[in-house]
DNA sequence: CTGAAAGCGCTAACAT
DNA sequence: ATGTTAGCGCTTTCAG
């Protein structure tokens, strides 16, 4: 019943024109009278023609096909927001210029990670590549790709990422820097920070932003302790004790993602601890669990989705030439502190 | 610099065969002889050769394409648990067996929906479809990709999906049977139900099994009050006033999802209610916030990841014609009562 | 501005 | 058990 699909010779036939005069219409080519382009699409309406994506491609045409790259292990973090919104952006950009993507989750400790990514890319012909924290600031595995004419996008890029390709995020320094300076004003003094895992450079942006806040008060090393978890409710809950109990007795906890502070005000819950009373805590990402757990989770905002879609129009800039800078651009979008629950002048 | 890959042709001289001997080697065809097949097989290796799978799919052999359509809303539903873990587990089956997925957000609400998702697979030359709810009950749907030769396999579906096709899911009558009759060990007799978004089948048949456990203890419509949500948190929390405040005064409430009990808990919190002791709350699906929430959630764990997973192999096995029965296979997974933190003995 | 010819890399028939 | 012959549907030269 595979009911057989019209070609471009049958368009080509029902529009009374050579095959490539239909492709050239096609793919916005240029020398074709209005009147005949007309009657080509009219054509391709009677008789509702879709192009072959594998033709276009193996004839050496455009593949429309982009690879969106994640590194988060599914067995720890079976729901990252941050990855699924990234994804979700990305789609519905797809939709609306008309490409495809190709999803591809690359945990990092994979041993031949850049191999499998860049066999992705040939293999399937994409011609471009989005990629997430912490293949961001993963250099060779970005010039590859571009060694290989694939285009990339890094999404949150850290800092070598940057100006090796285009790239879309939010000043993550910043946010961290006013996620501090907001608990400064509260009135606290002394501070705990929940680090992410080690190597996503963006993330530890966040962490500088922090000390940044800090040294502008005076205070230091001496005034906080810095730990670091995986970016995983559960290092929240396990990271917990250590702050608690820590010496300093810290009055504020800033961490580097939503998921992690959850998990320290769990922790905290289970102490029979009052939050924000007893600590302040606060996230990053403005995730849905900032929402969801009680009291809802004082954060900065990132526009995760949008972070997507964007990765997606810088790609399809660059592919089609609309993009002619040849510069690597990189597009900042706007963070915002949100202030719930988790946070209130400290106790004294 | 895009290096030229090696083709078939590259292969078959260097094995000295002709380039049909080589195409049988990688499809694993018969009448071949070992000695000739390691031959091949030796300067696939050598020449790191990588089937074009775009010439492979235009030549009329197979696409190693599978497409995965979700309905669920982004812009109400930012990152469903659900949807993403299936995907999850989808990618990771296909990594595993050499097939692609294409992911496709089709909204229900899409006034051609059907005709997106059946544009995709066309075009696409999808070889496979992996519906999720609501989509696994949308019949005309299905029939339409089968009489298309596209294979599928349908998640959850709630009845009308089921023989149609190839299926997987957990027994979700049971599931909420069996939550339901644990809440009735612990001594309540008046309840609350917050059913899912209208027309997920599977989600109501956790309704049909609640209903069943009542009325094994002579309980019926009189003894509990049923709302519907949209399977949010938002939608939880919208939910909760009416149902707090309803005359019968449940003291327990069986949720459709983990997420709207978690917005039912919220708002029960900023009531200054005491969950448990007030009111016993359970969730299904065991997701992430389950455990996320304070307390946390007693739910029904289904294994999403793995249906994602086993969705893939049963399409899979249909295309290699591994599976031989004509008749449609369900795969029924375990679902389990997890008890946490938020059931206990109604306070009298 | 339009068309004719050639071929992308592979598999399906049909030989042998 | 292996090879020969034809395309799949499209885009690229290169001619007019």
């Amino acid at each position: 019943m595979t009911t057989k699909r019209p070609t471009i010779d049958d368009v080509a036939r029902l529009s009374g024109v050579a095959r490539v005069t239909v492709s050239r219409v096609l793919n916005g080519g240029p020398n074709v009278r209005d009147e005949v382009r007309a009657r080509v699409m009219q054509a391709v309406e009677t008789l509702a023609y879709k192009v072959n994506p594998q033709a276009r491609s193996l004839a050496g045409g455009a593949s429309r096909l982009l690879a969106f790259v994640f590194a988060s292990d599914p067995e720890n973090e079976p729901n990252s927001y941050y990855e699924s919104a990234l994804e979700l952006g990305a789609l519905r950009a797809c939709l609306a210029l008309g490409y495809q993507v190709l999803v591809q989750n690359v945990p990092q400790q994979t041993p031949d990670h850049q191999k499998r990514i860049l066999d992705l890319i040939t293999t399937q012909r994409c011609e471009g590549l989005i990629l997430s924290p912490p293949y961001s600031d993963d250099v060779a595995l970005i010039e590859a790709a571009l060694a290989q004419g694939c285009k990339v996008v890094t999404v949150s890029p850290g800092g070598p990422g940057r100006g090796k390709a285009d790239g879309v995020g939010v000043d993550d320094e910043a946010g961290g820097y006013d996620m501090t300076r907001e608990l400064l004003r509260l009135g606290h003094r002394r501070f705990g920070f929940i680090a992410g895992l080690e190597g996503h450079l963006s993330a530890d942006r966040r962490l500088q932003g922090f000390r940044r806040a800090l040294g502008e008060q005076g205070l230091g090393e001496g005034d906080c302790v810095v730990l670091r978890g995986d970016f995983t409710f559960r290092s929240g809950t396990r990271l917990a004790p250590e702050l608690l109990d820590h010496p300093l007795k810290p009055t504020a906890l800033v961490c580097a993602n939503d998921d992690m502070a959850a998990g320290v005000l769990s922790a905290a819950h289970a102490r029979g601890l009052s939050i924000p009373q007893d600590l302040s805590i606060t996230g990053f990402d403005d995730a849905p669990v900032a929402g969801i757990v009680w009291p809802p989770l004082t954060t900065v905002h990132q526009p995760v989705k949008v972070l997507g879609q964007r990765a997606v129009e810088l790609l399809v800039a660059r592919l089609t030439g609309v993009n002619v800078s040849d510069a690597a651009i990189f597009d900042e979008l706007e963070h915002a502190v949100v202030t719930r629950q988790t946070t209130t002048a400290p106790h004294l």
